[in-house]
DNA sequence: CACGAAATAGCAATCGATTGCAGACTTGCG
DNA sequence: CGCAAGTCTGCAATCGATTGCTATTTCGTG
């Protein structure tokens, strides 16, 4: 691709622009003009009533037309609280150098609706853990209200320890017995064992688990179909580690599929976007979906209803995911504690099994 | 077959740890258990040589020890410099409330990592353009270097006036002659035509465009389509407004289908989530993609090439731009002047046109 | 007319790190 | 031994808004 350009316009412009009142840095000089205190004018732009209503309106007038905004740094500093939710994902076990995973990105959607809704600002930090201190230093900087975590990636431990002396963190992830740290998730054993059950059900038995299990989530999902698999005892399975969202997928999948040799009737992938490859080359090979072979996905994306064939698979609720998890830090920043969220998972039947 | 640590170890760890000594709040506590002078510590963490290399490692263990680290509020503050970039995400004619479009959440995700890697931090502000303050609202707030924001939706004019005087400013969009701001973008008429004339060149004669032409990047698709029609005289075309990523998408696409009533044989879509999406409801009328309706996409996401057929598409390169943007930011913000890009889109020839 | 309460505005300390300047101390050399 | 040069450290001002406390004014009422 050529990239072309083109001159910017625009410097007579910003010369004009400079015709403005002579621009106003701080409050002080804007209770100068308007001849009043700093405290005063503090005041009246918070709109507090102890300043008289007809100074308010006339600092707050004086404000606007000369486009004055106070300075947050300092009001933050001053105040100690920033308004500012760190939304932190940990990239402990992905080679991959972008966030990718939809997933991720239709979580941290809904969660940046969720903060702006409740007048916060949201901070993304995208750390590929070096060393065990990177919470640490995100925490800490004193920047922060408080931090969310999207997925505990290969983390946990990490997680774990600041999670014990830094209350105003929620982690989207699964849960352990007796963790200290809040996390709202979706019981994904419960999921996997639900894509099982529906293969076994259309009569699979022959199945096949595709997902890294290096991440906790992924690890419970396919447990869940171990066990599922385990109770009808005319079923097997085999699991094969496939990366999430990176490059690779495509090119593993086809391998595991080589591996395989058609010995397989059923395949629960631990994630859409694996179920939507899996699928596509499925049908480079001529194998009909769900016919031949049935193909369950998990989370439920918008891309699963516009896919053809449309996804069969493991609904996980984003939306609501998202609400628990900003409400728990709520709750958190003010003082109070918030209990971990497990919520339950669903089976969207569609038409792929 | 995962190694997983000890949870013991972990936590004994963490006991140890808590014995430090009771935290150190600021650098002047520091700075006393240290027994020299703020300043002193100051430029010891800052690792200055002007303080004697003992000391600075002294201070720097000090630090460490009890897990200190400097408010970055007040170092804000002081320095007049945030480290801190803005991305904002205008909502102008989107009735969704949340940010759903993958294509700009990929460019999201790249420039996420471009920013990281430069050292910025990165702020998120979704905002549903509710008077013509918004973007002052965010460039005048001081807590930002600088504000990169994605699309121009349908408020060109309010960017433009808040570029006039705010230099450090990169929109991802499409560029006007004259302009004042400093846009990165693909020339979306060239990549209309590209669409068109690949389905032209496949024999179609009666084209449909499927997209939203109140954003002023689909317009020009759409324009760069009517112009290449425009020139086979033979040909026709029919234009749908078609919603992007939300959840009427589907509803409209089948109705605009239903409306030509099998008087079309090319679609150019406006984005590669309305092909997938048109392609499914064609799949589903039993109508063969590419023999019997040829579909084109745009943007050339990473689930063009997993869906069948794989999408024939126009290429962005959403990397090369979020380098572009972030480097013309970079520019801006060291004072220099920074022009416009205007990329060049790429046809992608895969399956369905 | 006077006194007290209520309403308003100002003063100045504060948040915590940075940094120019000056002073103290060391070292070297004549 | 003294002076200059060179190192290091401390002092104090600064960034800009907030807020407890105090001072002033206004107003109502006895």
């Amino acid at each position: 691709m050529t990239a072309r350009r083109s001159a910017c316009a625009g410097h007579a412009n910003y010369m004009d622009d400079v015709k403005k009142p002579g621009k106003i840095r701080n409050i002080a000089e804007l209770a100068r003009i308007a001849g009043v205190s700093a405290g005063t004018v503090s005041r009246a732009l918070a709109d507090k009533s102890l300043v008289n209503k007809e100074t308010r309106e006339r600092i707050q007038a004086l404000a606007r037309e000369h486009g004055f905004r106070p300075n947050q740094m300092a009001r933050r500093l001053r105040t100690q609280q920033t308004g500012v939710i760190g939304v932190v994902i940990p990239l402990g076990h992905e080679r991959r150098q972008h966030i990718s995973d939809p997933f991720f990105m239709t979580l941290f959607g809904y969660l940046a609706d969720e903060l702006t809704e409740s007048g916060h600002d949201l901070m993304l930090s995208r750390v590929i853990p070096g060393d065990d201190e990177w919470l640490d230093r995100i925490v800490d900087s004193g920047m922060l209200d408080g931090a969310l975590v999207i997925g505990q990636s290969n983390q946990f431990d990490v997680i774990e320890r600041v999670a014990e002396h830094y209350r105003p963190l929620v982690v989207w992830g699964s849960h352990r017995q007796g963790q200290a740290q809040c996390t709202v998730g979706v019981d994904n054993a419960a999921g996997g064992a639900l894509a099982a059950r529906r293969l076994l059900a259309r009569g699979a038995k022959r199945l096949a688990f595709f997902g890294d299990p290096n991440g906790p989530e992924i690890a419970e999902r396919q447990r869940g179909v171990e066990q599922e698999v385990a109770k009808a005892l005319d079923a097997s399975l085999v699991c094969f580690p496939t990366h999430l969202a990176s490059e690779e997928m495509a090119a593993q999948i086809a391998s595991h599929l080589a591996d395989l040799d058609g010995a397989v009737d059923g395949i629960v992938c631990a994630s859409d976007i694996i179920a939507m490859t899996t699928i596509r080359i499925l049908h480079e090979h001529g194998i009909s979906v769900p016919d031949q072979v049935a193909v369950t996905g998990f989370d439920d994306l918008p891309i699963a209803t516009r896919m053809v064939p449309q996804l069969t698979t493991v609904r996980q609720d984003i939306a609501a995911g998202a609400r628990a998890m900003v409400d728990a830090l709520r709750r958190r920043i003010a003082g109070e504690d918030a209990p971990s969220t497990i919520m339950q998972p669903e089976l969207i039947q569609r038409e792929s099994a």
